[in-house]
DNA sequence: TTGTATGCGTTATCAT
DNA sequence: ATGATAACGCATACAA
């Protein structure tokens, strides 16, 4: 078969447990060592992962579990393979379709793989999967929370100042002289968009200024289904500018309001979430809350790397990133 | 630690190979069996992959690589992931980022993780890959190719009809009256991307149209670098009709043509790739060129399943794929 | 068909 | 610091 420990033993004139150490980083005299090391070079030995594994009950792997695949998920994950790679770690993804159960089974699935720890992105997750997720912890199985904390389950967790950022975007419309200021956010049963919401009242609320419940459109513009947001302009007092808290919503009310054959800005202002390529080419450019993607994904894997490498000294973390406001021209002053 | 074959074959009061042999869907004495399912059942044993991996040494997982995460290959992985987890294989994602230096790493990454298989989304996959590939074959690993093939590498294929996709999409243009009709690419080096302006070529050849090179767009619509697409509209005789050849050029036209104030179909009229959910929030509903990506998903998870239990007679096996017109609202007879 | 015994490649325990 | 040896949990060659 391939090469193993015993072949390299041999070759190097030491007993296989002295080149297992050696491997593992252990102390092993000096003169051993390079010999170990040419031996490896010459016979091009690497280790066996499942025999490794077998011993260890782990397989250098780290489960990635999201609801969906959107671009979103996708762009954290993509930047995550490429440091955890580097620490030899493989991704093993799950997609639990926002669906609880299938949500178990991906936990279960990942645990029979032997994953060495989970990366969660977590969409209505209640308390109902709580017990499982513990148990995770339980078996020193670390669990990263990405984006959205999971009510009674106490974890380390990196998101980012959802409410603030939303304030302050809000903020921007208000002090720009805008009044009446629709909402387009993503599925509100996410605690993600609650908070994000949550930012948009505080700011009105910090100026006073009175929100009427039909500006604020819920479920987001999903595909095809604009009705809501033209409902907006069949109002005796339409809004003047629209807050979109999600990428789906930012570019559905882009193709909404042109639909419509309104301007951005001359007719309505506009500030959305999420800067991905395709939003790139809309005209005009949009202003925008930008999420730190890499900082989002490099925290996560530096964080898990440090639970996995035993220290749990500062656990929970929650790691709170800023948002960054790319100022386009999609803002109007009244 | 956790329940083995051991503890299920004392339970049944059974040797541990006829428990393995249970679980192998070897010949078990009926009355064995069902004192074996009714231990297994009592005890709640699972297998541990760990060392059936270090048997066979495979770990029930499938590498599926790509050239990087769009929302075309995380579609078909998507698809793929819900299939092979039925048959216990676990996904190892990795993005080669178009880079085949990236690529040989990742061959490597999956290989020494022992998985049972490879598909691969092949994209700009020169000579020098092959012999790594082909190794791969070598060694029992199946590898299935998804919408591309590489030159001098037999196997299995799963592609979709582009040139002749291509070729009815160009001729709907052209039998609505169209002669000048511009082309917006994907990235041509790309095999893929040359079979879909070939259909186009032979579509304008066979109706006797000629074409202008200045029609053609080589490098896509890609982030923001629309001025291609202006430049279209500042000839002489500017086209009166574009097809675009990817999903990220089809929204990209539709962007650049609208700052442009160049309405579909009126001013201009449109065919385009791909079905995505952005796609159904764009006004007017697009004419498109639909690949079936559930089928895809599915012939790739169904030839590698076979693959894997060995089945290789019909070896190698090309599949191409009819797409579908969806007839939008993009095509202005003149 | 079933049981016994051995090996897959590594790590860990125990001496030395 | 190093070497011999026993696990880890399963599959299989061989014998029965």
């Amino acid at each position: 078969m391939a090469i193993t420990i015993y072949d390299v033993a041999e070759h190097a004139g030491v007993a296989p447990s002295t080149v297992s150490r050696y491997l593992n980083g252990y102390g092993v005299r000096k003169k051993n060592r390079s010999r170990i090391e040419q031996a490896i070079e010459a016979l091009g030995f690497k280790q066996n992962l499942i025999a490794k594994g077998l011993k260890r009950s782990r397989l250098m792997s780290i489960a990635v579990i999201m609801p969906n695949y959107s671009i979103f998920f996708m762009t954290i994950t993509d930047m995550l393979e490429r440091t955890l790679a580097q620490a030899n770690y493989s991704l093993l993804l799950g997609n639990y379709e926002d669906d609880l159960t299938v949500l178990q089974q991906k936990l279960d699935f990942a645990e029979e793989r032997f994953v060495n720890g989970l990366v969660l992105f977590a969409s209505r997750i209640d308390a109902q999967t709580v017990p499982r997720l513990q148990q995770y912890l339980d078996k020193q199985l670390p669990v990263i929370l990405v984006e959205e904390e999971i009510p009674g389950f106490t974890t380390d967790l990196v998101s980012v100042d959802n409410a603030h950022a939303s304030f302050r975007a809000v903020e921007k419309l208000i002090l720009t002289h805008h009044t009446r200021i629709a909402v387009v956010s993503g599925d509100i049963r996410r605690h993600v968009f609650q908070e994000r919401l949550r930012g948009y009242y505080n700011a009105m609320e910090t100026y006073n200024l009175s929100v009427k419940p039909e500006w604020i459109i819920a479920r987001g513009v999903d595909a095809g289904d604009y009705a809501p947001l033209h409902k907006l302009f069949d109002l005796p007092q339409p809004p003047t500018a629209i807050f979109a808290t999600t990428y789906h919503a930012t570019v559905g009310t882009v193709i909404g309001l042109h639909q419509r054959h309104l301007k951005i800005p001359d007719d309505v202002s506009l500030i959305g979430f999420d800067k991905f390529d395709l939003i790139d080419v809309i005209e005009p450019p949009l202003t925008l809350v930008s999420q730190p993607f890499e900082k989002i994904a490099q925290t996560v894997a530096e964080l898990l790397l440090k639970r996995l490498h035993g220290d749990y000294a500062d656990f929970p973390q929650s790691v709170t990133l800023n948002t960054q406001m790319l100022m386009g021209e999609s803002i109007k002053t009244l």
